[in-house]
DNA sequence: TACTCGTGGTT
DNA sequence: TAACCAAGAGT
């Protein structure tokens, strides 16, 4: 291994006073940011693992006001726990957070652990988890080390190769960064400049309080860092090649403080020439093209939104001239021109139903000859994100409908086959289980 | 070490 | 559209 020599003092003190000037200025209104006891924190960073904070805020409240303290999760039945976790995904956790909350019941009398020994002890509760609680909740000075960390440092640092690799090293440098005051602060600070500037793909440099002293920026590597862990095979263009590693925002003048932290970090940061990159012009992939049909053919997306063994239906109006007058159907409707599938279903059941869904991948794509059209439909299986759904789009009625009883509704032609398939998801599953 | 675990968003 | 990514941990 090799020896690097530790980071600067100077610098150190520089990154750290320049973060948490930052955060002081102001940071994200967050649910488990109004809150120091360390449960909370548990839950949070748990929920946090490889989920999206935008996620993890709507499971986090419903899941605190179900299990509001360390005993009631204890207390709770396996099954009630991850009901309150369903759709958060990776469903191990939420049995690990349930045993966790039970070891320290039973283990350490109820109170928290406050060693980094006993709280990695914890079931799943690996080095970053530890860190962030000791730190967020107990003001202690350990590091953490997540993709955002890891991406911010290597940038900072202008390491070379697959994070992953680096991980000893990232994680050293991250401990020395933590100070010893406001450890918590320092690193939700750190975790937010990669989460919201120091992004993985479209950086805002200009806007970083780290920008004079960051190694990646004056090399001109911003985006290409981290490296990602296997390179792709790409057509190597013979001149130029270098430029697509140029970061999309517009080039700035080489500051003259620039030279400050850099100075501090001993970097010798070989000036970039002073030239804009050239653009790359790339082919549209545009070309699609349908062959000309006799009649219409219309694209539409279907919402299968499920809720325990229940669907979501509404009726179509009783009017006539209406098209299939009083037949029960699916939310989703037509797709706009270049609209995917996906986006089409939340406009169309924001629309029809005020609530805001998640979808999740196609299970059935299909199309249905009409007499004077094609229908041409993709169904998705979704879930309610927020909201309650309610008539708002001139349905006559909406209703949840258990799986088998689907069936006796009247459905439009071109909806059977997705009855059929929800059926055989029912049958598949009770079976399964 | 490298793989797996879920789901949603982004490009 | 397909691949990548997101406040990782366990094996």
């Amino acid at each position: 291994m090799k020896a690097r020599g530790p980071l600067d003092p100077r610098f150190v003190a520089e990154v750290r006073s320049r973060l948490l000037e930052k955060w002081n200025r102001g940071h994200r209104d967050l649910p488990w940011r109004r809150r120091r006891d360390a449960y909370a924190i548990l839950v949070a960073e748990v929920m946090l693992q490889q989920t999206r904070v935008e996620t993890v805020v709507p499971y986090y409240e419903r899941f605190l006001r179900a299990f509001p303290n360390l005993r009631a999760l204890a207390r709770a039945p396996l099954p009630r726990v991850l009901a309150a976790w369903s759709g958060l995904g990776y469903y191990r956790r939420a049995r690990m957070l349930r045993e966790a909350a039970r070891t320290i019941l039973s283990r350490h009398g109820g109170r928290f652990p406050e060693t980094y020994e006993e709280v990695r002890a914890l079931p799943g509760v690996g080095r970053y988890t530890a860190g962030a609680l000791l730190s967020i909740a107990f003001g202690k000075p350990f590091p953490v080390l997540d993709g955002n960390v890891a991406r911010v440092l290597s940038r900072l640092l202008a390491l070379r190769g697959d994070p992953r690799r680096n991980a000893d090293r990232l994680w050293s440098v991250a401990a020395s960064l933590v100070p010893p005051r406001a450890p918590g602060e320092f690193n939700q600070a750190l975790m937010e400049l990669g989460a919201l500037l120091c992004a993985a793909r479209a950086p805002r440099c200009p806007a970083c309080p780290l920008r004079t002293g960051c190694a990646a920026r004056q090399g001109g590597g911003v985006v290409a860092r981290p490296a990602k862990s296997r390179e792709r095979e790409r057509p190597v263009r013979q001149e130029g090649a270098e430029s697509v590693n140029t970061p999309p925002a517009p080039p700035f003048a080489p500051s003259r403080s620039s030279r400050f932290l850099a100075s501090l970090r001993g970097s010798k940061a070989a000036n970039a020439s002073g030239q804009p990159a050239p653009r790359t012009v790339r082919a549209k992939p545009r070309g699609k093209r349908r062959p000309p049909a006799a009649v219409p053919v219309v694209d539409v997306a279907v919402a299968a939104i499920w809720r325990g063994d229940e669907y979501l239906v509404a009726r179509r109006p009783l009017r006539p001239g209406t098209h299939l007058p009083g037949c029960w159907e699916f939310p989703g409707g037509k797709r706009r021109p270049g609209e995917s599938a996906r986006a089409c279903l939340k406009r169309e059941v924001a629309e029809e139903l005020g609530v805001e869904i998640a979808v999740r991948p196609e299970f059935l794509r299909l199309s249905h000859r009409y007499e004077d059209r094609i229908v041409r439909l993709t169904a998705h299986r979704c879930r309610i994100l927020s909201g309650v759904p309610r008539a708002t789009g001139g349905q006559d009625e909406i209703r949840w409908v258990a799986v088998e009883r689907l069936g006796a509704l009247r459905f439009p032609p071109a909806n059977r086959p997705i009855l059929e398939r929800l059926l055989a998801f029912r049958r598949s599953r009770s079976a399964g289980s």
